[in-house]
DNA sequence: TATGAATGAGCTTTCATTCAT
DNA sequence: CATGAATGAAAGCTCATTCAT
């Protein structure tokens, strides 16, 4: 004669890691991780201190789990969209920034880079290569790629520096949008996301593009 | 017959609160702000912990004084070069670009970056704010303005967005700055520093230039 | 064949911080507040220092929970034995007298007068000064009233000031508790307890009542 | 051939010593001994920190040394007007009184008190002790003494018990003095000094005195 | 599994004391 | 003698971690 209690509550055990995980990182990214008592890491994920070492080794193994997982998640959907791109090289460059940027907008990878940037650089060097070497760098060969395919197919210059140019775009839209959005610079540096955004690639691909070509930025 | 007694300590109080700059900045940015103990700082610069509270109120008070201290040191140097440039706006950008990428290049800045970008962002966001302004928003106006006159001249398309020009420019050789010197991608993404800078001046001049213009890179 | 392992903590959060305000109370009173280590109350109370941090949160905020606990104890008694006394005047104040008189023997009020008329009226004055209104003043101003029902219904003189004399009576019976009692006095100035009572209640009452009174003093 | 300097400055030196007693015990008074920091002694005398240790060993010295000063100081006086008192008993009683009555009231005295009574009693007890013989006890002896002569003369009650008078009077007396001026509690117990002394003398002589005594308070 | 009281290493901070000047 | 920068022991407090329940 069993009480039929709600079924909801079944999935409630494989959820707490990754409750974990998203109050981990917001707190950290927010506080700083040294900063952030695992105490209100618990209570933000609504379970209790000891709960979290049914989980982790300890308060970096939390961190370091949390931040792998995030990068799984987002690197996943990377992968499709970097894959089956068509067009001239130009519409896929456009193709790429436009996804990044907008994956940049999104607050969980603001979370996921202070961190990185900040005490996962100094306090966790090996991790920090690990995932500069899966993200931001193949991101940048990755769109060098399509810059030296553009210069080969006559689309761009033939003397553009297809590695230095991709760094230079992905590095400079991503800076902004950490800095503006991210860390709060867009509240008194009055300049909005669209012309931002805009502006950068029209000058790149103006830079790149073969100076008699006709097409012309959006 | 004299007992050459080692002084316990001297007196030195002028050199004392730079000394304490130094290494605190030094040990802040090498292993992070929390993790960091007062005492390695005192080591560091040769006194004891107690020496540390007789020149500051506190941990904090250290921190901030002495971010404050290298900045002043740095802004000073900034004003003299920002004034007095002459020539075409091309060259004015190619120096402010040189002179900025050659700063970035220096340890200190790279200390006191990582610092800024990471616990004190988070933690101390009021001073953050106010380092936002000092520097990275001042020199992107300024840069903005340069270009504004070489559009305004003739040297440079009118539909470029100057503002965003400034920051792409910037930000990206910023980011490539700190992320490859200071927190070492170069040592597995290998590009050399010359040709990141030359390669992302060159496109970012044939982005902003005038189409018929005759000029060229470097 | 089990391995009888001592628990290295028993949890009993219901009665530690009881516990602690004995231990607490003790040390102060036996030490001196600044001068008694935290971690020594923790030893006297069977716990380590960080369990002091569960349940106030400092120093002086365990002080003052102590005292204040210990206050109300003592005072819930006290409004017990004031209400409903009967018979003569000279009886009301005999029985006070004889009330408080036990009180200030006992060791827990020599432990708490002690810390207030010591560190806390220095370092606490708005918690003495509600002392001072919640204890003594209060008392003061009860017998006090005695006084002068007694001197309405003609048993003690017309020109006996109520006030003063109830305040001569409690202050000079609480001072020669405390000095003799709990600050050693009594060991080297003889004259038993019992005498000093007798002598002072004898004297006092001689002292208010109407000259043709027949009473007599014990 | 010397220029005649301000002979004022000769006694400088001398008067080191007491103004760092006064400092000393004024700021132990106020704050607690503990608490008081030797720099902020130091300060207030008008000296600096490492000139107290050219007079004292250390801070328990400081402190002992000038509680010694102040109760020497006080004590020569005291002397004085105890021989030398002439007239009845009584009158000899109200001369004691009256004394000791003004240097109640005297700040000095509550300083010494605050201190002797606080932190000495607990940390310096053996100092607290000698005091306690030095002062209050001989004083109970003394006013003893002289209500035993009154009692031999006829002028005081046969059954009197003149060490717990005398106890209880100067007890009395001390403790309103202690705690209305110099813990403030006259501020929120409101009745003057005047009615609380009378008051207090008015009683205590009608309580010694032979019944059919026609002598009566002032 | 979940809880949260208890722990104690480790950090920040204070301040009595020393001693080169 | 006077100074006050420097010291470092000692104390307050925090919080990651453990473990009885």
């Amino acid at each position: 004669m069993e009480t039929q209690h709600e079924p909801r509550w079944e999935r409630k055990a494989n959820e707490r890691p990754t409750a974990l995980f998203e109050a981990a990182l917001k707190a950290f990214a927010t506080n700083g991780y040294r900063a952030t008592r695992l105490e209100d890491v618990a209570e933000a994920a609504g379970v209790s201190k000891g709960t979290i070492y049914n989980y982790f080794k300890n308060k970096d193994d939390l961190l370091l789990q949390a931040l792998e997982h995030k990068m799984a998640e987002r690197y996943v959907e990377l992968e499709s969209v970097l894959l089956g791109m068509v067009g001239t090289q130009e519409h896929k460059i456009r193709m790429v920034v436009e996804n990044m940027w907008k994956r940049w907008q999104c607050k969980d990878w603001g979370l996921l880079h202070r961190i990185l940037m900040g005490e996962v650089s100094t306090e966790f060097p090996a991790f920090f290569e690990t995932w500069a070497k899966r993200g931001p760098i193949r991101s940048w060969n990755f769109l060098a790629q399509v810059i030296e395919d553009g210069v080969r197919s006559g689309e761009f210059r033939k003397d553009v520096d297809s590695a230095a140019a991709a760094r230079f775009l992905l590095s400079g839209l991503m800076q902004q949008s950490l800095v503006r959005i991210h860390l709060g610079v867009e509240k008194y540096d009055h300049c909005s996301r669209e012309r931002i955004m805009d502006g950068i690639l029209d000058i790149f691909l103006a830079g790149i593009r073969k100076p008699n070509s006709r097409s012309h930025s959006t």
